[in-house]
RNA sequence: UGGGGAGUCGCCAAGUGGUAAGGCACCGGUCUUUGGAACCGGCAUUCGAAGGUUCGAGUCCUUCCUCCCCAG
């Protein structure tokens, strides 16, 4: 079969590629070439772009030395225009509208397996590969493609993957479903990759020195909407007190606990975040919980748009223990989700995904409550 | 300049003769394909100031400074 594989220059990737090698496949590297760093939004004191664990040159290098170790073509796709409209624009939006925004996976929906795509299939590839920690599975019963957790549950990386559709899984191969991370790196060492030992990826990849507040302003002035930054607010206590001041609401995010500069008894949480007004909401850990919240943009992957409410584990952010709950669909690609215990800090912008046991049900957004 | 009370880390606060708890904040690290959280570690040679008593004082004495309250 002749296959794409999106190479990031890191381990996963490098490992995926050389397995399907291994298998006796034809590949094809993609490396995407996202933001360019000299752009300046992302660069130290001295101007130069810090370093970051994707699009960076020395990753670019990395992943075709390997694609030239193993033998295969590769291919840099500068998908630049793609990016900022379909990831980092929304990004930048959504903190505006004092939410808490996660890219990847957009980047995943839109630009891997939509963008890197669609060039995969003008050059006759049939799938496109990842190095992500999950699985895929054609059911004959139902003629649906199954998303399943990686076996390695403490890799999984599901959650970044619920917004892709059938078309989109149906093309999908996902090598690393089955390994865990130890046994990645001993296939990378195995096949003597040069990448073998490099370290976790961490970051969002376009805000290398995890500044999003100071990225978030350098790219409104870059784009002569310097009015557009956040202004200073007021910080709020739940009974209306002004217990401080911010520096705009860009800089918190609900659950946060350091940075907002109060001492109390008890430390203080980001409850919610106003950006109409400019306000931050702080409280104590428990005001932080909730039971119901509405997810907007939903994807259902294990079935179609149920027409009665379903049950289901429901993961609010990354690494969150996913607790059960009821998902009642409320039309328009809506969902109201109430937790059989209330969970902590949900948190608009953020994705939820359903799962029951290894399979992703669905996922969605997080929407603020009107 | 009459009476009363109080001054211990950025904030709150233990400690009343035996050699400075704790919480919050802050800083660093760990964890981690998002943010946040969590976890671990750091954080007053010094107790408003200056003298004095004592083997030894944040704790006792003296004076001064500052703040608060009540009267003028």
């Amino acid at each position: 079969m002749k296959i794409a594989v999106a190479m990031s220059g890191g381990v996963d990737s490098s490992a995926a590629a050389a397995m399907l090698k291994a298998e006796g496949h034809e590949l094809v590297g993609f490396t995407m070439q996202l933001w360019n760093q000299r752009r300046g939004l992302s660069v130290d004191e001295q101007g130069e772009p810090l370093p970051s664990r994707c699009c960076s040159l020395d990753d670019v290098y990395d992943a075709r030395r390997v694609a030239e170790d193993l033998g295969f073509p590769f291919y840099v796709l500068n998908l630049e225009r793609d990016f900022e409209r379909d990831v980092v624009a929304p990004f930048v939006q959504s903190y505006l509208e004092g939410e808490t925004p996660i890219p990847c996976v957009a980047c995943n929906s839109r630009l891997k397996f939509a963008s890197l795509d669609r060039m995969a299939l003008s050059v006759g590839c049939e799938k496109v590969a990842t190095g992500h920690y999950a699985r895929v599975s054609y059911d004959e019963s139902t003629g649906r493609y199954r998303l399943l957790r990686g076996r390695d549950a403490r890799k999984d990386q599901t959650y970044f993957l619920w917004e892709l559709t059938q078309e989109q899984l149906s093309r999908s191969l996902f090598p690393l479903g089955e390994k865990s991370k130890d046994e990645v790196r001993d296939v990378a060492r195995r096949v003597g990759l040069n990448v073998a030992e490099k370290p976790e990826s961490q970051e969002i990849c376009f805000v290398p020195d995890g500044d999003y507040a100071g990225f978030i302003d350098r790219y409104l002035d870059a784009g002569g909407r310097e009015q557009e930054r956040p202004a200073r607010g007021e910080i709020v206590d739940t009974r209306g007190q002004v217990v401080g001041q911010h520096e705009g609401v860009h800089r918190y995010t609900v659950g946060q606990r350091r940075g907002l500069g109060l001492s109390r008894p008890l430390p203080l949480y980001v409850v919610r975040v106003e950006a109409e007004s400019d306000r931050i909401i702080v409280g104590q850990e428990e005001e932080l919980l909730s039971s119901e919240f509405t997810a907007a943009g939903v994807n259902w992957v294990a079935f179609d748009t149920p027409a009665m409410p379903v049950r289901a584990d429901v993961r609010i952010r990354y690494r969150h223990q996913e607790a059960p709950a009821s998902i009642t669909p409320l039309g328009a690609g809506r969902v109201r989700i109430r937790f059989d215990e209330p969970q902590r800090a949900v948190t608009p912008g953020q994705a939820t995904v359903f799962y029951r046991g290894e399979e992703v049900v669905g996922g969605g957004w997080i929407v603020k409550e009107k």
